[in-house]
DNA sequence: CCGGGCTTTACAGAATCCTTACATATTTCT
DNA sequence: AGAAATATGTAAGGATTCTGTAAAGCCCGG
């Protein structure tokens, strides 16, 4: 069985997320502070760390980055108040493996959850890959980075979103409305039109020849995919 | 067509919500207590349940621990008045896959649904492969994507269309009239003529010879099938 | 105040869809 | 069997819908 450690200190979400994960067979270890949680994740040796950043005593950066300091390379996953937008960023840069924004919906965080475990063992090629290469773009979707040519090029929140998604089921169709749903989120409501300007972004960005997409092409009437052997014949 | 068990006891908000669920094209069964919710989700075999806790005879809880002591799967999204906070935890811990607090925003909640159907194994394709051969041509209707001959061949979406829903009952012969329901929905009435066309268009991209169709053959008087096996003899 | 990212809007071009018409095939009726 | 009625194959056009793209406004953070 694998061993969770949750890090937080609103009881209401610990005791909750704790209640939920042991239903879901998991073995569970909770802290509510960064002190007794840094003592947690040396002592009982978790299979993966879930961390909110506002907790007393250590903050939840500081206690991940002096973690992977020590080596420590348990997967984390960040809990992130909404709208702190910035900290995602900031948490992938520092060791993080993923994040989930509060309030989150609890599918998606299993999901992500198992997604973590999942590659535990090995190498995972499930979900979304760490790193992608397109053509001669190479995407790194931990550190928020794209490289084309030894040159970074920036890729926004929602272009890597759109790109994430994209690539966590290659050459599958994905609608538009489908990417509003897992992309931008339940609670906003922008239209069709917009995923379609973020491609076009993406297509600049990305393709040798944006007018003609290799890799990120529109099936028409449905949605979007991402071919991964765009160039391969 | 994906079908949803309410069970809720507020009169508005269950009829307002099986309305609009029924606009969204959804096949929509209903009850208005605890009781008569299990027999329906036993009974009607829904794909989703919302679900409102405070309903009379067998609350929520009760209601959702049961089905899944009885290895019911289905995906069930919970209804919670707002200030129930606590209640979150409780819906969650018992197995519930979401929830809405009400009052909750139409938008969010068609969108927590849409998400919940997403992640069935499947549904309005049950029945119809993922892959399809058809003679020397094959086809994966996730990736939208048809090969012949190692040649890529564009099909529309309706031509997807109609032939996934032959494809989810192979043999067998449909009418034009189903076809129409099916693939292009309740809401459009084009003449039955417009699937004849469509059907030529597949047979002109996919048959050997499309003048003596093998796969996609008709039925005088009745309609159309496909035949699988239209090469072997 | 500025700049970047996000969203909306508008318009042009492209792809798809529907209808219509006519030829051909099948069935039904006499 | 022959003729009439009905059903289907097929092509062409115009209407409709969808997509690419650029422009403009909004909002937020620096």
């Amino acid at each position: 069985m694998k061993r969770i450690l949750i890090v937080e200190d609103d009881v209401s979400i610990l005791s909750g997320l704790r209640d939920v994960l042991i239903f879901k067979s998991y073995d569970v270890v909770t802290a509510e502070d960064g002190e007794s949680g840094y003592a947690a994740a040396v002592g009982k040796k978790p299979d993966l760390i879930i961390l909110d950043i506002m907790i007393p005593k250590m903050d939840g950066f500081a206690l991940c980055r002096k973690l992977r300091a020590e080596g420590c390379g348990t997967p984390v996953l960040m809990l992130t108040a909404k709208g702190e937008e910035p900290d995602k960023v900031r948490g992938l840069d520092i060791g993080a493996d993923d994040y989930v924004t509060k309030p989150f919906s609890l599918p998606e965080l299993l999901a992500r959850i198992r997604a973590l475990l999942r590659r535990l063992p090995e190498g995972d090629t499930a979900g979304t890959p760490e790193t992608l290469k397109i053509g001669d773009v190479s995407v790194n979707f931990k550190k928020y980075e794209a490289v084309k040519g030894g040159q970074a090029i920036g890729l926004s929140p929602k272009e890597f979103g759109v790109l994430a998604y994209l690539a966590s089921r290659p050459g599958e169709v994905v609608t538009r409305d489908e990417l509003l749903d897992e992309v931008w989120g339940y609670d906003l409501y922008p239209t069709t039109r917009t995923v379609d300007n973020h491609v076009a972004q993406l297509r600049s960005k990305i393709e040798a020849n944006p007018a003609e997409p290799r890799y990120l092409v529109t099936v028409h009437g449905v949605g979007y995919k991402l071919v991964l052997d765009g160039g391969g014949r």
